[in-house]
DNA sequence: AGTGTAGTTGCGAATCAATTGCATTTAACA
DNA sequence: TGTTAAATGCAATTGATTCGCAACTACACT
């Protein structure tokens, strides 16, 4: 009884083992995980995968909308993470790099509480993403 | 006359041409830049060097406090800014990479504010660094 | 000014995440 | 069940960043 997931599979998109294994441990996943800890962890439930399948079922699931990728501490780490977790915005912590989901959302005003967890904040940083002026316009 | 610099010349660095060249080549841009485009300018002004110099300038400069690291785009792109620019933020446009200094920052009440241009906003990310509760008391 | 030396650079090679090419396999649907 | 476009196994490549080491140089100290 392993095939819990709750996700409508995204159509367009085969599904196929390998891609089964990759969204299974992305929800079982309390945190947002990097394409290599998705792949050792498949590779430790028994089941065989090469990381170039996991880099393109994650490139799928990205496409389809389903995960979200993120990238943290200004490149260290490139994170994937199921977009249904609710929770957008990430404190990370510079010692050990945890990653601790926020309970509320920069765009509505900017308090940052955090899950059952003290933080003592040292920096932040906020970006935006869409089309400047010219691009609009393509 | 070139040495416009007005930055105090941080200690314990010493003073090169190739330094000088990096450090003026990002006195000059209004906008944060890439390793290799750092790398292109210099050659461009007719001098020499190396990308890996460049490399360990930035990361003398970024360790000396003078300059600021960054990734955009979810790790597309890794970025070098003065930090005296004076603006933390910015807003990418997802499809010329252009890069926009915000007039505001969300810390305090967050409503995206760009400079002399209308910005298209499909995604924004957030993130807030520091130490976790284990971390704090090393 | 001359010199010792720790810090820098030139240069190439190595590393490492991520991507790609291609032949083979497989899910999905007529 | 057969066809076929999509997906995978596998190897090789790419591209950004780092590293090793010998040669060089800024700068502190006579």
């Amino acid at each position: 009884m392993k095939d819990a997931s709750k996700f409508k599979w995204p159509k367009g998109l085969k599904r196929t083992k390998t891609r089964e294994s990759v969204l299974s441990v992305l929800e079982v996943s309390k945190s947002p995980l990097s394409a290599r800890e998705i792949y050792s962890e498949i590779e430790r439930m028994g089941e065989s995968i090469w990381l170039s399948t996991v880099y393109r079922a994650l490139d799928a699931f990205v496409e389809a909308g389903l995960v979200t990728k993120t990238s943290v501490l200004d490149n260290e780490i490139t994170l994937y993470d199921l977009k249904q977790s609710g929770h957008k915005h990430y404190a990370v912590c510079v010692g050990c790099h945890k990653i601790i989901p926020m309970l509320n959302c920069p765009m509505d005003d900017f308090k940052p509480k955090l899950l059952k967890e003290e933080f003592q904040i040292t920096g932040h940083k906020v970006e935006v993403y869409g089309y400047c002026t010219e691009c609009k316009e393509l």
